[in-house]
DNA sequence: GTTAAGATCTGCT
DNA sequence: GCAGATCTTAACG
């Protein structure tokens, strides 16, 4: 199912935790791709330092300023892209960072994406991870994410991700005490 | 123009 | 479990 168009202006942290069991899907010349989403992190506007909006509008978090429901994608350590959902009224500065998702169709083109070396599991992990099997880059920041190649659908039941839980964020050197990661608890595609 | 740090991953120990 | 790779971005001179 389509995602409503108002979801996106709701609270960061409950977009991020309603996120968890949403689809994530991707339309490739090789086919498509598709995964149900099991880790997101919220990243506010105010009282989070770790957010790159925090220090005002740049280039680069531009898009995170925009309109909500759009694709926020950065590069980041020389070698991998992180994508976020841009959350809030224009002009606020949220996003939802997708950690991890769990693989659904397209199984085998992820593998190649990923250099045919890894298991399932190893896929889409992390941030870094999925944005390779789902060939996710740059040019997709500022995308609209309910429009192909590249969209969200609401979970119609079909994803069973149990209960959600909310955990300190990974990889900060600040901010690292809020409770802003959210998880389908024991599930086995969590970047840890 | 120059520099330090970063919402990570991989390979090796 | 830990350090290195790797380069863009943003802050500073």
């Amino acid at each position: 199912m389509q995602i409503e168009s108002d979801f996106f202006l709701q609270d960061t942290e409950l977009v991020a935790k309603k996120l968890i069991g949403h689809y994530l899907c991707r339309e490739t010349d090789e086919g498509l791709l598709s995964g149900i989403i099991v880790e997101t992190e919220a990243y506010l506007s105010t009282n989070d330092p770790a957010c790159h909006a925090s220090r005002g509008k740049t280039r680069r978090n531009a898009t995170m300023f925009g309109p909500p429901g759009r694709a926020y994608v950065y590069f980041i350590y020389g070698n991998y892209y992180c994508f976020n959902v841009v959350t809030g009224p224009v002009g606020s500065g949220e996003a939802v960072l997708i950690r991890a998702v769990q693989p659904v169709e397209g199984k085998k083109l992820m593998i190649k994406r990923r250099g045919n070396k890894y298991s399932e599991k190893n896929l889409t992990s992390g941030p870094g991870k999925l944005c390779q099997a789902f060939a996710i880059d740059k040019h997709f920041d500022g995308h609209h994410l309910r429009d192909k190649p590249l969209y969200l659908l609401s979970n119609d039941g079909t994803a069973e991700i149990g209960t959600v839980k909310s955990t300190p964020r990974i990889g900060l050197s600040v901010a690292k005490d809020k409770l802003l990661r959210f998880i389908a608890e024991g599930n086995e595609y969590l970047s840890r």
